[in-house]
DNA sequence: CGCGACGTTGATTTGCCTCAACGATTGTGG
DNA sequence: CCACAATCGTTGAGGCAAATCAACGTCGCG
């Protein structure tokens, strides 16, 4: 059940009374995404942070010379948002998807600030969360910025069960910052 | 002051009482490096935090074939570490230095946690500076993933003031990933 | 069935690297 | 305080990874 699954998974950072978790749980909203459905458009304000129960989603957008660059995948218990618009209340460059049908937790700023004075605890759970989003960030660009092209796709695809079954190769291709034509040519060279 | 500066740099995310400014201060070391000292050597796990208070350092690692390469810079007013030794306890690869004489509020892990639990506000505050450095490497991601190195160059050296003065021009063109031999030719043709 | 989305292949071009050599500047020991 | 070495930046020749552009095969879906 639903409930049992973010105690579960916030019980890695933090220890949760009943009633807080039932105070989380009542300004959270379980939302079913379809394929190919936006959870947020560019041009709007992110209003919410959602947490990622099942499916796959992607972070793009659409540069000047307008073709489309990913810049994330978001797979089961990460969350994703716009941070940059979610706090600023900017409007979102990045667009964000569903590429398969997805469940999510979606919390929006109101509460997610309400949620953080009522329960202390959850600022300190998101503390960590994010210190090891950021980790993961600065892992990721260690990959990116002194590996070939060769090494991060390979590197991508085992990290992410069945990625290249899941995900269109253009795709991949963008999120690698490589042409479809390069990655082509990458794998007939490698199989 | 330095006190003073504290508290003007935490007003910017929760206010603190002259009492609990004065727990967090009582937990930091003022310490100062002169140009070339180490703040972390490669191999040994890093224990603190670092907040700049003057000066300029930089993070790097030395890679497998020998160079070295520049993940950042940090100025005034930064948060320092190598935050996935610091919180996992791990050695680091990387190491950080002093490249001018540079004075720094240090903050051991021991010491913040307890600072965490004395000073539940300074959890806030951490969540969110840990936010806005998340949204800070997002933005340089997008530069650094889509731009050549030229705008690479051309944006980094406007965003610092004086950046391209203070910092020998090898170190600029190993943070921008690219050959102090190709950084020279930008520089000629755009000057 | 036909159309559009996706993947592949090949020819050509380009951004950036490698290697080597050479000024200019800095700093340090005698 | 000078001399020499080390560090740093520049220039040029040649090479390679990856992009661009164009064309074509294939598959799934309306």
């Amino acid at each position: 059940m639903m409930k049992h699954k973010l105690k579960a998974y916030f019980d890695k950072y933090v220890n949760l009374s009943d009633d807080e978790l039932e105070l989380i749980f009542e300004k959270l909203e379980v939302v079913q995404f379809n394929k190919k459905d936006f959870l947020l458009t560019a041009g709007a304000v992110c209003n919410s942070k959602y947490f990622i129960l099942e499916g796959l989603i992607r972070v793009y957008e659409i540069t000047s010379n307008g073709n489309e660059t990913i810049t994330q995948f978001g797979v089961e218990h990460w969350w994703i948002t716009n941070l940059d618009s979610f706090i600023n209340k900017t409007p979102s460059r990045l667009s964000i998807q569903a590429l398969e049908k997805t469940v999510v937790f979606a919390v929006t700023k109101t509460n997610l600030d309400y949620l953080y004075r009522a329960v202390p605890k959850l600022e300190r759970a998101f503390r960590i969360i994010t210190e090891n989003m950021l980790i993961a960030i600065q892992r990721k660009d260690e990959v990116y910025m002194k590996k070939t092209s060769k090494e991060r796709y390979f590197n991508l695809v085992k990290s992410i069960p069945n990625f290249a079954q899941r995900v269109p190769q253009y795709m991949i291709a963008s999120y690698l910052n490589i042409t479809p034509e390069y990655l082509s040519e990458i794998r007939k060279n490698n199989s």
